[in-house]
DNA sequence: AATGAATGAGCCTTCATTCAT
DNA sequence: GATGAATGAAGGCTCATTCAT
């Protein structure tokens, strides 16, 4: 009736590898230093996983399920405003990824495969970044009348997620420049307040725009 | 009055090592090759610049300078309405940054210095970042009534980055999710017709916001 | 009357591991490898027959037990022309050595132990290689004068021995150069025409040398 | 005038190697092993060669190289008789290949590709081995009648390198079956002697076969 | 001033073997 | 009695760096 310990190797190297990996990117972390950070062998990456590039995917996918198990992605009752919905989602969204009390290194492996993506992007987008994207793009589209196009939707969700994704991929220039917030809670409320507000106009601005499809703004070039 | 060739290698070395810095990355590009590219023998890089950590450096100091040289940074006539002056500088920038005929490679570099600093990061946020970043900040100010806090300025000003940087670092996964615009000139402009009106819609909400340092949003929760 | 399996991992092992070990030698097979084949875990050879060094030899040494129980050596009535002795005795080994159709494998072992010996080899000449030699010497030994030295009858008998192995020792250079017969049963037959027909006159002109230890056919020099 | 050491390490592993690699074959001697034996660093072979494989492959042109260039192929005055041209030629292979006084190695090293083929083996076939094959059959054609099919050629031309072949891939059961001849000039002449007068005697058979592509001798079974 | 050869530490991976269960 | 996990030595190879010239 009691389990064995099954592969306790295996699940202590997925443990110990996901910090690891933010902090010095695929390539600069060494399996010998994985394997001494997870107490065994060298061999047992190639062991448990095949080889260094599998073994990485398997942290990124191990990564996804408890990196937003302690706080699911919200719901709200049928019903509720649109702008409501954003704001909740966004307060989420800028809490997970942003909060100094969650673990970071997630969100710090994401951004690397980002930049210097590895065949494990894929399944990373698939997995963890497409639903949440799909789902903002959904709530955008109801802050957004009817009949526009499928162009404005995208622009509107990629300018959103830009305003917070800048905070992670930016973070030491913006640290440099004094523009990075303070790490507390009212700070980065603030922040989210700001965001929502500031989206809130931009997507306002995008649906009164009259023809969709043309560049009407230009007209005054 | 023309010089001699003086250092031609090192020069050539300088030339040819951004582009291939910019492709693979700091670590995945090997001395070997960055000098079978400039023609020069192996031990070149050492020689004439102590390390590769040290030639890396040199070639980000030495990358902005003809980064921008080909198109400067706009100026606009005294009087120029502030939105005037935010859409002359921000097509500019969009442009620069992501028109597929620039060289991309300088803004590359500083993509990846953002994600993983190097010790060159503080150099070049002085020589190549802060200029603009101050020029930006200065025009969103124009756009905010004067008595707004730093605080907002700023914010305003990364929200503005944020939109713009996100189809750089975020590009392999906004391709994968069908949010990359298509690499012509019609789309670019378009895509900057979005990001400006957007981004002076969120300026004038954050500008009517009454209370600049209370989180006045969040009284509806 | 059927026994119980006993030792059915045992058997399962040193039956698949003939034919993996002759298609890759010794030490490009591996036990994960013949564990797989043979359904059972790595750790099974290790245990059931010490070492990979020691299961090998009881691999050679069980296989000539299965090899020729197929075909058996052919016996001749008393009385048989030692040429028709000699002929039936040749076809059925160049049959066993050389057709599609008979497992080969054994025989690719042995060749493999002729190149490379291993302390297994001893085993082998002795269970497996002497019984056919004996027999061959014996076939050769009537082909030639009572008086011959038993020197002529080892070269005659290695002659015929070469012309046979030639085909399997170097049957990758063979069919580069364009001589490696067809692998039916018409080609074979017309090879072993050859082989006995060139043999058997190879071997009257042996008989018929008159100073058997001198060395008669360099007086023309 | 006088030129620098040039590829000295580079020389001294082409030197060092083939010796080991007709040892242990390719797999089993490791480039640690050497580099020790060649006194250089373990990265060498890598620097000027590439890799493992394709320093073996150098090993082998070289070795053919050399081995060789103390005796020729020996050439015989126009109107030889072709029966003298055929002795002289096997005396020259049979010294070449099985006098204790040569370098054994590169002959063991073609052994070790005909059986066990590397890659490098292509190369062999065509630098090393095709000619000397080209020349045998030459000479081997013009023991027969002018009307001879190609295949009875080839076979005969075959059933002469088996015989000599099989003192190089069957040495081992040879000695332990008592037919390895003593390793001294008088006892290789008398082989030499044997096979050759073995060998004139089979192709003089096959020439007096009446019908070269079908397979008479059968009739009588 | 500049090179081409040479270095050695480190990389990931493979493998027969061992050990606790 | 037999297993699956774990081992550690060794494998070939890469790479920035160094050194004699």
């Amino acid at each position: 009736m009691v389990p064995p310990p099954a592969d306790a190797t295996r699940d202590r190297l997925l443990e110990v590898a996901g910090p690891l990996f933010a902090a010095k990117g695929f390539r600069d972390t060494g399996v010998t230093e994985l394997c001494d950070a997870a107490d065994c062998n060298v061999a047992s990456i190639n062991y448990h996983f095949g080889s260094k590039q599998d073994f990485y995917a398997a942290v990124l996918a191990n990564a996804h399920r408890r990196a937003f198990s302690g706080s699911p992605m919200p719901e709200v009752p049928a019903g509720t405003a649109p702008e409501v919905e954003f704001a909740t989602w966004l307060r989420w969204w800028i809490s997970s990824m942003l909060h100094p009390n969650n673990p970071v290194w997630f969100q710090t492996l994401m951004t690397r495969e980002m930049v210097d993506p590895t065949p494990a992007l894929d399944t990373m987008v698939e997995r963890s970044i497409r639903p949440m994207h799909t789902r903002l793009t959904a709530i955008v589209r109801n802050l957004l009348p009817k009949g526009k196009p499928i162009a404005t939707v995208r622009q509107c969700t990629t300018s959103v997620l830009g305003q917070v994704l800048v905070y992670k991929h930016a973070a030491p220039v913006l640290q440099r420049l004094g523009s990075m917030p303070a790490q507390n809670n009212a700070s980065l409320q603030q922040l989210a307040d700001h965001i929502i507000s500031f989206s809130l106009a931009g997507i306002a601005a995008a649906a009164a725009n009259r023809a969709p499809s043309s560049t009407p703004s230009r007209r005054k070039r």
